[in-house]
RNA sequence: UCCAGCGUAGCUCAGGUGGUAGAGCAGGUGCCUGUUAAGCACCGGGUCGCAGGUUCGAGUCCUGCCGCUGGAGCCA
């Protein structure tokens, strides 16, 4: 029997409309992931870039290529599909041909334990290893959902520019670019242009690569990392608090729905993840250090929160918390001073549980001239750099408020990861840039 | 940048008080009709990160350098 009329096929087909091609004769392709042998019965765990299915070899005949058959090795499998409890799918082929389409030798990564260094050097063969795979499918996925909730709220996606003429948060963070002779700096945040985009559309957000250049070294940090940052005009502290929580909230959720595979290759408990709903809990900044010194740590007030601190904050919780009104003068120039109380600001952080830290920083934005103008010479902002942003208080100029959201430390969250690292194809970190 | 830890076979690691290198996996050869990172038997595989020092003798002790990992600060 050849392999010439084809129904090819597919493991997330397999996955979700196996039951309807039970018994038909399949053909997929992929790649040899594992081979078990026992006597006069083979077993070939192929993956295929959808997912992973174990493959039974029965015919002798066929075992002459199992034998030649290595890890890695692209193959072309042909047989019959059936239910079987003993295969981890649920389903599996009963081979009747099986075609090496091209031979791999040596491959470094086997199926035992590997050091993260060695991993990391071969980031590009690691992302075909199982776990790397849910990982990376869940953050499509988590991109998905979230412009998914942001369209159907009415927002537009309205790209920040990834060059920019000036810091806006001091420029000890900031990568520096030659642009024509010009220096220039690549993005840490598209926040200032999305709020011109929201006096422009209302509703809008940005979502792309954001760069600092922070010589941190832990397991939430990365060099280059992606942000969501919607920006909403009329919009108040509380109103941005709505929405951010909302959001977090319908992606999760729609992940267990929908990647409840991916979940369950990461051997995830989605449990905990099932209670992510609105509302979160909400507390005040000075509300937080209260909870701080019932802990018996050492904390000033007026300080900000280190991780240590956060994660003392959010082990009280089961829920993401909401850490409002911090004091102003550890937060910067653009978010808005509490109207109640001149020391503080209307922002947010949100710490999402499990020790996943601050995964969300926003606030409702300064839209008083004078206000912010006076503000940017207290910290020394050049003027002359801004005053396309002091523009948007002066032509219309109407509340409103955003934030921004880390992707990575949102996908480690879910995938309960050690480090954020593995929540991106090929992370950028402090000494680690390669491949 | 600072603090701490690690560097031994392709990979993961073990190698009291200094005496010249070991296991599992991977690879190779066999055996076993249902394996789940299968199992069993046998085989091959080493500049002990680099440089220097102490010593009759260093994987082991000392110094420097390099690399990696985790944490702090800063942040998403």
């Amino acid at each position: 029997m050849g392999i010439t009329e084809k129904i090819i096929i597919d493991t997330e087909k397999i996955r979700k409309e196996g039951k309807n091609l039970e018994g038909k004769q399949v053909t997929i392709r992929g790649w040899v992931w594992i081979k078990r042998s026992s006597g006069k019965i083979r077993f070939l765990v192929i993956r295929d870039g959808k997912g992973f299915i174990q493959c039974v070899i029965e015919n002798p005949d066929l075992f002459s290529t199992f034998d030649e058959i290595s890890q890695e090795s692209t193959c072309e499998v042909q047989g019959l599909l059936k239910e079987d409890k003993r295969s981890p799918l649920g389903f599996e082929i009963l081979v009747q041909n099986l075609k090496i389409l091209f031979k791999t030798e040596d491959y470094p990564i086997t199926p035992k334990e590997h050091g993260i260094d060695f991993l990391m050097d071969h980031r590009h063969l690691w992302i075909r290893s199982r776990k790397q795979f849910a990982i990376l499918r869940i953050r499509h996925s988590v991109k998905n959902y979230i412009r998914e909730f942001l369209h159907k709220e009415g927002f537009i996606e309205f790209d920040s520019p990834i060059f920019t003429p000036s810091a806006c948060e001091g420029t000890t963070t900031l990568f520096e670019v030659d642009y024509f002779g010009e220096k220039m700096y690549l993005s840490q945040s598209g926040q200032l242009y999305q709020e011109a985009g929201a006096l422009a559309f209302s509703k809008v957000y940005c979502f792309g690569p954001t760069f600092r250049a922070e010589r941190s070294k832990t397991r939430r940090h990365l060099i280059e990392f992606w942000m969501v940052e919607p920006e909403v005009a009329f919009a108040t502290l509380e109103d941005i608090i709505n929405i951010a929580e909302n959001m977090i909230s319908y992606t999760i959720q729609k992940i267990i729905e929908n990647n409840y595979y991916e979940l369950q290759l990461l051997e995830r408990n989605v449990d905990n993840l099932r209670k992510i709903t609105p509302p979160f809990y909400r507390i005040r900044y000075s509300e937080a250090v209260e909870i701080l010194k019932s802990k018996g740590l050492e904390f000033n007030f007026g300080d900000d929160f280190g991780s240590p601190e956060e994660s003392a904050i959010s082990e009280s919780f089961d829920k993401p918390v909401v850490i409002t009104h911090y004091p102003k003068n550890i937060k910067p120039f653009y978010m808005k001073i509490d109207p109640e109380n001149q020391n503080f600001v209307l922002n947010m952080d949100i710490i999402a549980p499990e020790g996943y830290g601050e995964i969300v920083g926003g606030s409702q934005r300064e839209d008083n001239y004078e206000i912010l103008l006076q503000r940017m010479k207290e910290e020394n902002i050049p003027i002359q750099d801004y005053q396309w942003y002091l523009d948007l208080r002066k032509y219309g100029s109407a509340i409103h408020s955003g934030f921004g959201l880390g992707i990575e430390r949102f996908v480690a969250w879910i995938c309960k990861l050690e480090h954020v690292r593995e929540a991106i194809p090929f992370p950028r970190m402090l000494y680690r840039y390669r491949p």
